[in-house]
DNA sequence: CAATAATCGTTAAGGCCTTGACGACCAACC
DNA sequence: GGTTGGTCGTCAAGGCCTTAACGATTATTG
């Protein structure tokens, strides 16, 4: 535990109330959320020319092979009106193409350019060389124990 | 499993030479640190007015009483140029005032005025409820082992 | 001591996120 | 078959984040 989280702790304590334990978690999930991202963001994302939103609309899409805003937006987990931004961006980069969708042209149908695939490729195994990084001191039993947890948590928030 | 990350992990296989159980934890990290997130700004910090960037300074100080906006970003993780636009939303909420350093004139010092105490505290109630909710179906033994391997990888991204 | 170097906070530019409002479009009902 | 009500994607406003460049101020050093 470092000074800010004893020092944060024992304020809480003082205050009274207050579940410390519960804290505890959610101050080192928040924290390592944030570090994870920023330190992803700026030793694989930025250096490969995409934005960590543009990776993950990218990487959502090249599971599906073709997807439509809506689809990208629940899947990845941000509102539509993000998505919408972030393709203009993608596809300004000539990442990705929109299609009209002939039968019902409120849709759109969004897929990876031969160079979207090939940046989407080259970004990720950056990133999963340095996931084995982060993961490294974690034994595979420990690592299993870990993602069941994350697991359990995400199902509940639904 | 949902359908998406086994989708997700059947492709990586097909490409070939990924590490699919760190895919995995990052995966999960990364989704859950969104939608946890997400959740507590839409129905904690803007229901009380402030955003989850706001709480997030509003607490730190907090903690320590009084803090220059260099440290503040240092502990809350995020770039000195954000402390800075934060705190001039803070400040024009009158939830912090910001004072000169008569020794050092580059200096700022910042502290909550009795209304961000105030908005802090009623806030952070609201969240520990939550944080409660959230991990209310881990037992304490569960709950403790979690947080010892947030704080390990914690640890190893320094 | 003056000139140079380092440090602090702010601003600028480019992107992203949220909610709310909106046009375009489809479906369903009278 | 028109009107009425949903649905889809986009735009607008307000905030936040990053890096880079800047003024102001303090520290160092020849």
């Amino acid at each position: 535990m470092d000074r800010f989280e004893e020092r944060a702790t024992d304020r809480l304590d003082e205050e009274g109330g207050f579940e410390l334990d519960e804290f505890a978690a959610s101050f080192l999930l928040f924290r390592l959320a944030t570090q994870y991202l920023g330190h992803l963001e700026s030793s694989v994302h930025r250096p490969e020319g995409i934005s960590t939103a543009g990776f993950r609309v990218l990487f959502t899409v090249w599971v599906y092979d073709e997807l439509e805003p809506r689809q990208i937006a629940r899947l990845s987990g941000v509102s539509t009106a993000a998505v919408s931004g972030v393709l203009t961006t993608l596809e300004g980069a000539g990442l990705i193409i929109k299609e009209m969708d002939s039968n019902d042209r409120r849709l759109r149908r969004v897929r990876l350019t031969p160079e979207g695939t090939a940046v989407l490729l080259r970004t990720y195994r950056r990133q999963n060389d340095l996931e084995k990084d982060f993961f490294a001191h974690l034994s595979r039993t420990e690592l299993a124990g870990l993602t069941t947890q994350l697991r359990s948590l995400l199902d509940s928030l639904e």
